[in-house]
DNA sequence: AGCTAATCTTTACATAGGTTAATTTTCTTC
DNA sequence: GAAGAAAATTAACCTATGTAAAGATTAGCT
């Protein structure tokens, strides 16, 4: 199981200064199955690190259609990251799969250490950079690849995960719909 | 038009000296219609500030399909962001589809004010994170709405673009056929 | 102005994938 | 382990969109 602390030192050094006053900012929080840690409609205001557990952040279709932006596993960052670093409503949830671990802070406290420790600003910074590129390489694979093309990926990079969760996240996760995914695992057995 | 400067300063303040640093890593150049900024192959080493002039960033398909990641107007920057910051192989394409002015500049020189100057990578972070929230955006749009909302959407926020490039380009951007576009188009006028 | 190439539209056809509803399978829970 | 709920599959049908090719229109030269 990967820390927090080693997790943001996977990303870029760190004082161990700015560390301690980063570190007293999360505090632990369980959600259950089922639980959201955030929803639509207000500003966000907290940023969580899942230490064990499943997450799925998903946005709502007018017509209620969900789309399953992203599966979240332990170790990562959750949270309304667009409604944070832009102020602007959140428009995403997030409800936990399975019962997870989390520690949570405040994301005005964090950003409020930027000033006095640098290096915890480049964290952020490169973290910012990651999440860009995860996602530029999301949307290519959305456009230029085939509903059995992404299942195939998605198996290679989140191996067992499609055993942990219902199959219709998945299908939203890849962008089809149940009854698509179940006719590409068909023909995929063939 | 807006500089280079104000658009920095648009993002987040700089001191004079950290202005002066920058300033004097851009040089400027023009692309004429056709030309490329960059091609897929290598690791990016350049960013470019479009001053005037339109870019198209594009991703090429095993099959030769092309799709339209971006269409970038002046101002804004251009590169092959994702290479640049991950140091992977540029995968993406970008094609000056007017006579544009760019100003350029070698990233890692720029990367290397960042201890110098926190104010400027606290820009850095700042555009990060605005273009995560951009595509996460774009993400969102590409699976829950129709091609027809998603060029309703482009006529609004690119107004008068549609009549400066080939329609084709537009397609792609929006993810459809140019045949597709065509019945669209159609659709609407009626 | 007129020629050529580029762009756009249209037609005809094929197909991936959506929707709905019924059925089967698997999981919970008492 | 039986009953009920949840999840997954299947079938039937439909629609958006792709591809290819032919025509029509527009734009760029010289």
């Amino acid at each position: 199981m990967v820390s927090l602390r080693d997790f943001i030192l996977g990303i870029s050094p760190l004082s161990e200064s700015a560390w301690q006053d980063i570190n007293a900012l999360f505090l632990p929080k369980q959600l259950r199955k089922g639980d959201y840690f955030i929803t639509e409609g207000k500003t966000a205001t907290q940023i969580g690190f899942i230490s064990s557990g499943i997450v799925r952040a998903f946005a709502k279709g007018k017509n209620g259609q969900e789309y399953n932006k992203h599966l979240f596993t332990a170790p990562s960052f959750i949270g309304g990251y667009a409604s944070l670093i832009t102020g602007n409503i959140n428009k995403i949830n997030q409800e936990a799969l399975t019962d997870c671990e989390l520690l949570v802070a405040d994301y005005n406290k964090l950003t409020g250490l930027y000033d006095k420790h640098p290096d915890f600003e480049r964290v952020a910074r490169k973290l910012a950079e990651l999440f860009f590129a995860a996602k530029e390489q999301r949307e290519i694979e959305l456009v230029m690849l085939s509903a059995e093309e992404r299942y195939l990926l998605f198996r290679e990079r989140m191996p067992g995960l499609e055993f942990e969760i219902p199959l219709y996240h998945i299908a939203s996760y890849l962008g089809v719909s149940a009854v698509q995914l179940s006719r590409i695992r068909k023909s995929l057995a063939r």
